[in-house]
DNA sequence: TTGTAAGCGTTATCAG
DNA sequence: CTGATAACGCTTACAA
């Protein structure tokens, strides 16, 4: 592949030139920069980005580090961080740690060695994370994205997921349900789900009922409804359930569907992140939304804001709750209606 | 951050035996690499693999392009694909195309210019493109993923798209189904839609009825029902759809539903991926798979070959029906089936 | 406006 | 086994 050099002799120039024609095309006199350009075409020369970063000490390359991208959530903020980086002219090197720490840990130090400009994580607890202490020593600006800020004394981009359990809560308390669960995936696994469960333990509390402990399902993207079965039965059955994250709901209506209960009949189901596909099912996900594309997109810009040194604290970004055909009125209740 | 030349400072050794202490250990005195080492770790020296980029003329990176990661299509490829590129310790260099010609050729110019070992490209019309067409002119290996081969002369990863769709439409067929229609997002810009297309009116004829035209939606991934609506209508109605992509298909039927229709009652139908989330839906999506995991696991492989300059040419990887409760036996049938 | 020359951090060749 | 030295391709003072 044709170099500066071979540019700048084609066209009868110093190699300085030539660089500059390409870097600051008005110093140079329109004249020659026309025959390096020519030259350029010639010899089809395509600057070499490694050896600009070499030399500049800069990358222009940020490193995201997600869980994984089977589920959706992640892989739709990853596109639009990707239309972001793009944007400004920057490249995303990605990665998955599978929710493994020690996958964190080499990630992280394969991006520290290609001297990524910035890091963008998302971590499976940062308030106990080895890879996170590891980059406090490293002066690489780095961001989390979805993880609780607070426990770990870094930036991080998402919503309150405390305030959103407890919205979650409060709006099957508000319908009439009283006998609400939890469903969650491998609990020590995401710190975000604990938020979340505490928001639901808190709204339960606030309105009068005891919080019911986590039904705790071996994947984090698919139910079984075996676990639950428990608490379908007995006087004190559910009436509702929240899930920590939309592919469990999903999964969890499938699930109980096939064994012929009925979603919301029978149980009323929410989840929880706002995938795009929940909008389209029937019955249709009531969940919380978590803004996933605003949160790539703003991610982007505030590591790039930190990349440039400006110091920035971001806020939590606003969740929704978007209804949905999935969650109904308790059945005792609709026959109270009913017959009063 | 400290460099070699540092490192080999204050361990008194020259720079070329600090690097020889790490790229060939047993070339080096074991003291002196003790020695070397300690220094590297009080300095807390971490390789530039900018500069051995630059200076070896490899970057052991690969740069993908896929459409749009909102697509779990394209995001589940991609998780398997970055396992197995760190497997063989090479990084990814993720960009999305958004389906834009324009977009497409901006991606590979700046992947070109960061000199990626090689491409693994998802283009919108293999068939006829110009990136690929200014990529014949390059040495850097390319590989296609789930764009038909044969139309580019670029190897390309994926099923029999043709085979596949007939596959499909005879599933269909054998259940007793005989007005099938096929419905399809944007068709020009997908060539694998064009494909399944084919295999579909190929197996209608053979089966001696008369391929019905595409039913073509604005989006790739959201049926609007009205678009289909003539087609449930009339004497000719259909009894069964089959869609380009799992996400119509799963939009199709929460629309379906939602109208008051059946599905299957009232229509089959079928999608076409095998997306992870179909099996856990209730009805759970019938479906053409496509072994995604594996269709990733053999890009990289197969594009590592590429670039160790072995030719090779990859054979199509074989798909599965998925059944599933979204398809039955045509209204029709089953009243005779009562009746007789 | 253009040229000269010194790096950026590695690795590989060739001597010692 | 170790050291000096020359690339890799580009940018950027500083000079002219």
């Amino acid at each position: 592949m044709s170099d500066l050099l071979s540019v700048a002799k084609l066209a009868g120039v110093s190699r300085a030139t030539a660089a500059r024609a390409f870097s600051s095309p008005d110093l140079v006199r329109p004249a020659t920069r026309e025959k390096i350009f020519n030259a350029a075409q010639q010899l089809s020369f395509r600057p070499n980005k490694v050896a600009q970063q070499l030399r500049s000490q800069a990358t222009q390359m940020i490193g995201v580090m997600v869980p994984s991208l089977d589920n959706p959530v992640f892989a739709e903020q990853l596109q639009a961080m990707e239309v972001a980086a793009r944007a400004s002219s920057y490249s995303l090197l990605v990665t998955t740690s599978e929710y493994s720490p020690s996958r964190e840990e080499e990630i992280v130090e394969e991006m520290l060695r290609q001297r990524v400009d910035g890091l963008v994580l998302t971590v499976a607890d940062a308030g106990n994370s080895a890879v996170l202490e590891k980059l406090r020593l490293e002066n690489t600006p780095c961001l989390l994205v979805y993880n609780p800020p607070g426990n770990s004394g870094y930036a991080s981009i998402g919503v309150d997921n405390n305030a959103a359990g407890a919205d979650a809560t409060r709006h099957l308390l508000t319908l009439g349900h009283e006998r609400i669960g939890m469903v969650a995936g491998p609990l020590l696994q995401s710190d975000r789900a604990q938020q979340r469960y505490e928001g639901y333990r808190h709204a339960m509390r606030d309105a009068g009922f005891k919080p019911r402990p986590v039904v705790e399902m071996n994947r984090h993207t698919q139910a079984d409804l075996a676990s639950l079965t428990p608490e379908l039965n007995g006087p004190d059955f559910l009436t509702a359930v929240i899930c920590t994250n939309d592919l469990l709901a999903i999964s969890l209506m499938g699930e109980l569907q096939r064994a012929g209960f009925s979603v919301p009949g029978d149980l009323s189901v929410m989840g929880f992140d706002g995938i795009a596909l929940g909008k389209h099912l029937y019955p249709s996900l009531c969940t919380i939304e978590q803004p996933r594309a605003e949160i790539g997109r703003t991610a982007v810009q505030t590591l790039l804001a930190m990349i440039r040194g400006e110091s920035c604290t971001p806020a939590p970004l606003p969740h929704a709750l978007r209804q949905g055909e999935s969650v109904g009125i308790p059945t005792f209740r609709k026959s109270m209606l009913g017959t009063s």
